[in-house]
DNA sequence: ATCGTTTATCGGCGATTTACGATGGACGGA
DNA sequence: TCCGTCCATCGTAAATCGCCGATAAACGAT
């Protein structure tokens, strides 16, 4: 987990970061086809904002498609995911704490 | 995967999403002590950025600790840790697309 | 040819983020 | 006591984000 990496990992992250986007993929994944207006109607947001979040995703490369022919048609880009779902697994396997003396408990809080 | 869930699970990721804070938690899990002066002599910023930076990652509940006596203490909150790798874990379930007729490939972009 | 629909992009606004230096408090050592 | 170190916080500047309305492009239908 070096310099590079985290920066590229960070970068996918912050596309996952936002209530509307993680919405976003649940409801392409949802099988509801790839429209985005079936994606706007189920979102609070102007058609605008949408379609931003979407364009989000598409450059974190989480997501694949575009516009064929008037109409949209986006989908999830399993790969991708799969992909940084390997790489988050990586992250929390170096998170795992080797043993530590227990050394640092300051309050731990009201317990 | 619904929405309170879904704004909660950005959150966390929000707190992820740069690389001086992914950096942050795995020096802590380095085992090299809880130190913030180790954390600021491996990061490229200036000592105010990397406490905010810690800050960020203490009011997300990633990690725990603080000032004990004029030295910081911090260190993973494995719990929070595993709770969000589980959460991570239900979303990329949520997002196997179900057999997608493959209707969905645009272009495919240079291929 | 003209409309209505669908979608991307532009311009702008306020809020948030990221970064820094400076300041101040708490502590240990000389 | 007087420094030096360590750390959090404040104030601030620059950049980015999140949102919107307006607009434009592409298309199908009339």
């Amino acid at each position: 987990m070096d310099g590079p990496l985290l920066h590229q990992l960070a970068d996918r992250l912050k596309a996952l970061s936002h209530p509307a986007r993680l919405k976003v993929l649940v409801t392409l994944a949802g099988g509801d086809g790839c429209q985005c207006g079936a994606i706007v109607a189920g979102l609070p947001l102007a058609q605008s904002t949408v379609s931003q979040h979407i364009k989000v995703l598409l450059e974190a490369g989480l997501i694949r498609g575009g516009t064929e022919k008037g109409r949209a048609c986006y989908c999830l880009d399993a790969e991708a995911l799969a992909t940084l779902r390997r790489d988050l697994d990586i992250l929390f396997s170096a998170l795992h704490a080797p043993a530590p003396d227990a050394a640092c408990e300051p309050e731990k809080a009201h317990v």
